[in-house]
DNA sequence: GCATTAACACGTA
DNA sequence: TACGTGTTAATGC
């Protein structure tokens, strides 16, 4: 059953707790959520592994639980193009899944993280019978497509400040990553990866951006203090 | 000029 | 102890 996919080798059932914070299970009438938390699987992912691999069918649609992901691709010179970070509370693949082709990325843990997934036979089981559930997964879509938006205005941006200020305020979405909450657990140094910057310029970005008051600097993480100044913010 | 890498001291989990 | 942060110096485009 879970050929094709060898992180979810090592799959367990999901924990209560697990269940509690995903979001779509909650519209989901009671029989049908019963019978994808059974169907849920949830593994560790060590630092660097990967869990969707370029060109390998689908096999689930897979949730952040705890910790953080990194979506990108490998070029023909034999760099590495970074699309975004995948923050816990995050569920992804559904393009994929839709279609029944490969996938057209790579997926791998930037440090320890926890991912659930619901086997892609369920996923279309309830795209097949769910209203809500095709709601719950349009919103995300719809949501997404919002963020694909910002993130090509965030690129254009080329100043350090503006960059890391917008990164960071896509991470906070509410809506794609109902698991963040205000504080983010992230290294600069893994920020650094995301955006395409050193661990250096990142910390100096962050100083700058602590002191218009838009977010704090915490030990292992950000805490946003305004999200709405953080995605508007421009160098002056 | 500005970002990067390297290196170091210091604080925290 | 291992890791993350803040800072400085040297180097490169």
């Amino acid at each position: 059953m879970l050929i094709n996919s060898p992180v979810l080798e090592r799959a367990r059932p999901a924990s209560d707790s697990e269940l509690a914070g995903i979001p779509w299970l909650r519209v989901l009438p009671e029989a049908d959520r019963e019978q994808a938390a059974r169907a849920m699987r949830v593994a560790p992912v060590r630092p660097g592994e990967r869990i969707v691999r370029f060109g390998r069918p689908p096999t689930f649609w897979f949730g952040v639980v705890d910790g953080l992901l990194k979506m990108s691709n490998d070029t023909a010179a034999g760099g590495t193009i970074t699309y975004t970070g995948i923050p816990p509370g995050a569920w992804f693949g559904e393009g994929t899944l839709l279609k029944r082709e490969p996938y057209r990325y790579n997926i791998e843990a930037l440090r320890s993280s926890v991912v659930a997934g619901l086997p892609i036979e369920d996923f279309h089981n309830l795209l097949d019978s769910s209203i809500p559930f095709n709601r719950s997964v349009m919103n995300l879509l719809n949501e997404r497509l919002g963020q694909f938006i910002a993130a090509r205005e965030i690129d254009r941006q080329t100043d350090p400040e503006s960059r890391v200020a917008g990164s960071l305020a896509q991470l906070f979405h509410p809506v794609l990553y109902p698991g963040v909450g205000s504080l983010l657990r992230i290294t600069q140094q893994e920020l650094g990866y995301l955006v395409g910057l050193s661990r250096q310029r990142v910390n100096e970005a962050l100083a700058a951006l602590a002191r218009h008051g838009l977010i704090r600097v915490e030990y292992g993480g950000v805490r946003v203090l305004d999200l709405p100044g953080l995605r508007a913010f421009r160098p002056r």
